[in-house]
DNA sequence: CTGGTCCGTTTTGTGCACAATCTGCGGCAG
DNA sequence: CTGCCGCAGATTGTGCACAAAACGGACCAG
């Protein structure tokens, strides 16, 4: 008698191997999207009714997101999304140069003319951004300007770069949310689709000049003089009483 | 009458608030070290053992240095020491390359001469170095190594960056110990006080040049063509055979 | 009205017990 | 002798129950 073949066990709510994962990207878009803004409380009971999970593995996924700096974990407080600082916001911008330099530098090393398939999906993800910029959605819009980013990454071929932007990326639109200025409408999709046609038959340098400025243009957009919503900094306001 | 004060409750066995930090730290610090050799298995029980601790935080500690990288996380087979393939190596230290060059970037646009604090502590550092060396103290050195690049990241100014570059040089010593010739003897110290002198009073650009070609001396000290240890790459093996 | 304390409720933190899975070994048929 | 099956022990995965802590409102004194 052969032993019981065990039963593919799939079709459990929530359940299976991949159910954190599938939780995380969950969570990770719907930051990405504000639709969670900065400072949302995140409760682990709530969450496990909505993925319809255990609490721990909820708190797993807390775990993990929080190590990505996405939610902050605060001890017997629970989980939030994070509000980063100006300061933070900084960094990342500018650490997402740093990279984004060396992923473009990738880019233009590869031969003229680009691989079909990577000229395709580029022209893909175009037409999908300016089909959400007609249409006005601009949740979409935020989406796919992230993905466009993280689509040149994994073009450029180094997996843990790419990996660490995917961070980054998620950060920034943290950022934005965080201090976005009320009249800012950034057109992401003209820059995007100027980028590429640079990068296929721009002159050695014009896409990286046009990457660079793109970033500094989204970062201009934001307000970082201003505080994040509530968090007046006392202590920086009377540093210089006496 | 007054709640009572919370009594401070810090002297138990691994309690209190920081203990999980400190068992990542001590673990990343034996791996960096290589007393933990890449595809070591760290069982929970054990470490729970050592560590004075209950399984399941022995268990978010796990997970915590899976997501960094440093462990590979088996389901239902358990935790082992990361054991970086040949790609991945590169990839770390192409990624170190990058943010690298942007820390020196930073700090060869601070005025010169140095502030005196950055200076003393570079020059304590080299010290430290030098005398691990003249002692033979091999995994000092290996330490105080990585040590030296996280000192120069934490000077450039950007926590965020110096954060990233943490992962990856612990990572660096991971791939290091996968692929590390027999013969091979890296003379950090050396290259590292040359680099200090270049970036305190050698002309402009003299310090990247330095740090790019330690870097790629470091890399190129590995055996990147050779397999781990024990992981044959079978399917590349017969990919040929018919 | 202000400030403070107390207490019930809600939420988070942790240990434990049990379930699921894997590994290694021994036995047995061919 | 070889290969397969199955069992025993060990290890990891998960849910649950209870402990600990914070929040919020009620109440009260000044």
């Amino acid at each position: 008698m052969k032993t019981v073949l065990s039963a593919p066990r799939r079709a459990v709510r929530g359940r299976g191997e991949g159910a954190e994962a599938r939780i995380v990207r969950s969570i990770g878009e719907a930051i990405a999207d504000r639709r969670l803004p900065p400072g949302t409380k995140l409760a682990e009971e709530s969450l496990a009714e909505v993925f319809g999970v255990s609490r721990e593995r909820v708190r797993k996924v807390l775990l993990l997101l929080a190590q990505r700096r996405v939610v902050t974990l605060i001890p017997n407080r629970g989980a939030f999304v994070a509000k980063p600082t100006a300061r933070e916001a900084r960094e990342v911008f500018e650490a997402r140069r740093v990279i984004e330099r060396a992923v473009v530098e990738a880019l233009e090393r590869t031969p003229r003319p680009l691989p079909d398939e990577m000229s395709a999906k580029l022209r893909a993800h175009l037409a999908r951004e300016e089909e959400a910029d007609r249409a006005g959605d601009r949740m979409a819009l935020i989406r796919l300007s992230g993905q466009f980013h993280q689509l040149l990454a994994d073009f450029a071929g180094n997996a843990t770069l790419a990996g660490i932007l995917a961070d980054l990326i998620d950060r920034s639109s943290l950022a934005i949310a965080a201090f976005e200025r009320r009249s800012s409408h950034s057109c992401s999709a003209n820059e995007h689709r100027r980028f590429v046609e640079a990068l296929e038959a721009g002159p050695p340098g014009a896409a990286m000049q046009l990457m660079m400025e793109h970033l500094d243009e989204v970062e201009r957009q934001l307000d970082l003089d201003a505080r994040p919503d509530g968090a007046v900094d006392l202590k920086s306001i009377f540093a210089d009483r006496t």
